[in-house]
DNA sequence: AATGAATGAGGATTCATTCAT
DNA sequence: TATGAATGAATCCTCATTCAT
């Protein structure tokens, strides 16, 4: 057997690998544009610059795509705003409105955008696929926000009985006002300005609801 | 003038709007099962026990159809929740959690957790119809509030510098927890305490932010 | 029976008459805008003014109106061509000139145009109809030319064997370029001076193969 | 390389072609018989013995299918008539006769008759499908003939100023009563006998015109 | 493993015609 | 007689999926 001219196992691995992130970021493109009906998988193929048998034999439906892609974006989404939590050197209102800012912004992007809507919108027919979503982005800035909380208030910064339900108050105020409304497409001020000042908001309400008097 | 072999204006009328309203109820309940894609005309005509033509009769696409269901919908569902914040005779922070408890069984019940979805989903292709959904549902309910806050600030109740913001923060509290989870099809205690709870926080946040003192 | 608040026989023929035109002049507009296929009979209804159920009192199907419509039109188009054709007075060659130039400029004129276009797609589905037609503008313009030609021989001025094969050739001879290109919607010059050209030439080719000496 | 069980390019651009060629077939078949309007993309499936899907691989809507077909059908039409022109060996008057006779069998023939009424009914709709048939049915006729004319002028057998309008009028004089009256569905002599007649008084007339002398 | 032609059910929409009022 | 709401078959076209090559 000539083996020069076989591709290896890893060789094939990381083709099939490659091939298959091919047709995940051809398929991200347009599921996030589009949404899931409103993609088709002859796009998908021509997008990621595959033929549609191939798009068959590594995904077994568009619903098994689908779900494919949205746990791979979902993982990336939300990392930096729950990555900047564990800064320990600044105090807590500092922290908190960094971490807000982060979060407002990165629920503004296009694409975080469209992914909540994808999610929240198909969620009943893919109720797996909104459960990963949550694990991977809400949930663990959830829970990376209460163990700092815990942390916090066991250094007596905050005083907080459910670090959880303070945390899942916070991530909810961070979405007033501007990111809300542009969930609805309405017009609202999403300058820097404006952003910054719902995050001072923000934890300034958190640091009166937690804070150490 | 013979009434008896005549139909009057009204009949007439009200034959019209009958019929229109059977095509209304019928495509809510598609719509709201199954989205806008997921939902097709000839669903809509046979569930509404009428032909295809006089769908089109009625409503001169599946766009305008759907918006004029939305905007049907929009208007009834939070209605219960701000007509509520006119009770005067309470206590601020009694009124509130009475509020936020309506709010929360409101978001939470099937039609208007898919209305949400819907809008959400559809905001980008129908942002005319985000907008009225919003001015009817959560808009009204805000500005009420808002007023509300504003009046008992005027009674020395609250110290409020931007009353509409607060009303936005009062209604994304809210949505903390059950609201937020259910909507991502997550398993969530629901239960009538778990409810009371969630709103009993919420009214209690919102006086440590706002209240005089 | 009182006869002052019924409509006499007449006035009811005149009303029928009034409604069945007025029918026929919205069918007119539409049909010879956009041709048989084209056309809808709500969009009749519509352009008539009158109800759908009305148009069905009046004529029994589409196939008729359009038939009654043709019927009605056909005869008119032709007539101040043919009509002009009796003029004694004047030479052959200035004669069959004016009458090339009516020819040319009618059969340009959008009705006649769209008449054409139509007579022609649906003769094989309306043959009797493409019969009518042909008889009420082609045939009597060309019996009239013959009529004209056999006299003009007779008076010496012509040498013609058969009278009505040269008035089918002179009207073949005024649909040389403007006209035939007109059908087929390729760019022509169709100005004034244009059309006296075919028109002379057509003439002047006619006196050449018929005119004594 | 093992060609027997790979198809070659020739192959798979044979069978591309040749399933093409079936749709076109089928096509032609209906279009050519019912029009455009009265041609449902079904039928033609059906007819073509494809699936509707085939279809729209093929061609991406049925304007785009029709005008393929026109174009396919529109060459081949008169090639016949404007080859036997290039004959110099014979007199003008017997060339002409024998084109004309050749130009009216053709019109007659149903495919060509049913091209000219579709192609006139929908050229307003499809204007470069128009211009297409055109350039490749009676433009080229006229051309050829054209040059044909000016060479026998050269000879000094025709005395003719614009050979293109020569050209032109000659093939409108060949349409003089049978086609002309086939087009219009009426009952008209179209046996061999009367065709023959009509193409040489049609070859006469134009020697009349144009020969020298 | 990769291709892309083929499928056919299903999508939204139109329209000639009917019929109760 | 006049109305126009109701019908449902037919229109063009899309798309997830399969399969021979």
């Amino acid at each position: 057997m000539n083996t020069s001219t076989l591709p290896s196992d890893q060789t094939l691995n990381a083709a099939c690998t490659a091939k298959r992130q091919q047709i995940l970021d051809g398929a991200a493109t347009l599921f996030l544009h589009n949404g899931y009906e409103g993609t088709s998988m002859s796009q998908v193929a021509r997008e990621a610059g595959v033929s549609k048998g191939t798009l068959y034999n590594y995904f077994d439906c568009k619903a098994q795509l689908f779900s494919a892609l949205i746990e791979a974006v979902a993982e990336t989404k939300l990392r930096n705003v729950y990555e900047r939590i564990h800064s320990d050197d600044l105090d807590c209102a500092t922290t908190l409105q960094r971490v807000a800012e982060a979060m407002i912004r990165t629920l503004l992007q296009p694409d975080s955008m469209m992914l909540y809507r994808i999610i929240v919108a198909e969620a009943r027919k893919f109720p797996l696929l909104a459960d990963i979503f949550w694990q991977r982005a809400f949930g663990v800035s959830i829970s990376t926000l209460a163990d700092w909380i815990a942390n916090r208030a066991a250094r007596g910064e905050l005083v907080v009985d459910d670090p959880v339900f303070a945390a899942e108050q916070f991530f909810m105020l961070c979405q007033t006002r501007i990111v809300q409304r542009h969930r609805f497409e309405l017009p609202v001020d999403k300058s820097d300005a404006a952003i910054k000042t719902v995050a001072r908001i923000t934890s300034e309400s958190f640091m009166k609801l937690n804070g150490a008097h």
